[in-house]
DNA sequence: CAAATTGTGTATGTTGTGTATGCACAATAT
DNA sequence: ATATTGTGCATACACAACATACACAATTTG
């Protein structure tokens, strides 16, 4: 459990726990058939609800990262490296052409906004 | 008043507007002392409720972009081509500072960044 | 010029949606 | 049986969006 949430983000809780467990699942940090904490035990930790981890969970396994099992807990999903890819390209992608209409609605060209990554990233 | 709202976006309706009005102003389109539309007409042609177009306006305001005058009307501020660039800037690179964390979070690399942009922009 | 009218932004109260919570329940493992 | 796991339900709170009524400024008009 490597998670660290912000409660000055606009980004709700569960959505923050979301993308950092997908992100780490994505890289490979966690192995296929790795087991969750208990939503007990990591609402502990992150000194959040029960209710908030669940949640996140849930959107965790409705994109298939996981699978949960009632009375068992929650195991990383196995899928095939290119599958893994594809999810992590899909993901990385929708939420990029998002920023991308974002810049363009400002009337930054290509250049303009690799060169503003370059300084910050 | 060429904006377009969605009301299936995640984002708030009053954001979406505000965003807009921004973007335009900063881009050179609404020059300084235009005056913008009056709340209701705007709610009218937006389809949307007065409250909401004028929390729109208040964000305007609050970023120094419009000066509202109660009876009057509400108009584009004035301010040097620098300060434009500035203020632009300002809020560029914050969303791209959250963009970028984002990216980081799957092990993206600046230039992978870079590669993706470019076949989406 | 003063009163009425029109046009502008403003404030109040209500409804609906979504985040986050605690506590009680169901399913599973040992 | 008991402990451990995930699940369901009722609630509190914050916020977006709404309709309506209000207050102020400019203009019309007698």
């Amino acid at each position: 459990m490597n998670i660290s949430i912000s409660s000055t983000s606009e980004k709700p809780i569960y959505q923050q726990l979301f993308e950092q467990i997908s992100a780490q699942i994505l890289k490979g940090e966690l192995e296929s058939g790795y087991c969750l904490p208990p939503i007990r035990q990591a609402a502990l930790e992150l000194r959040v609800s029960v209710i908030t981890v669940k949640k996140a969970w849930e959107e965790l396994e409705r994109s298939g990262l996981i699978n949960t099992v009632t009375g068992k807990g929650c195991f990383v999903a196995e899928f095939s490296p290119d599958e893994m890819l594809r999810i992590r390209n899909e993901m990385i992608l929708n939420q990029m052409e998002s920023d991308a209409s974002y810049y363009k609605s400002f009337g930054l060209t290509l250049d303009e906004v690799i060169e503003l990554l370059k300084e910050i990233y």
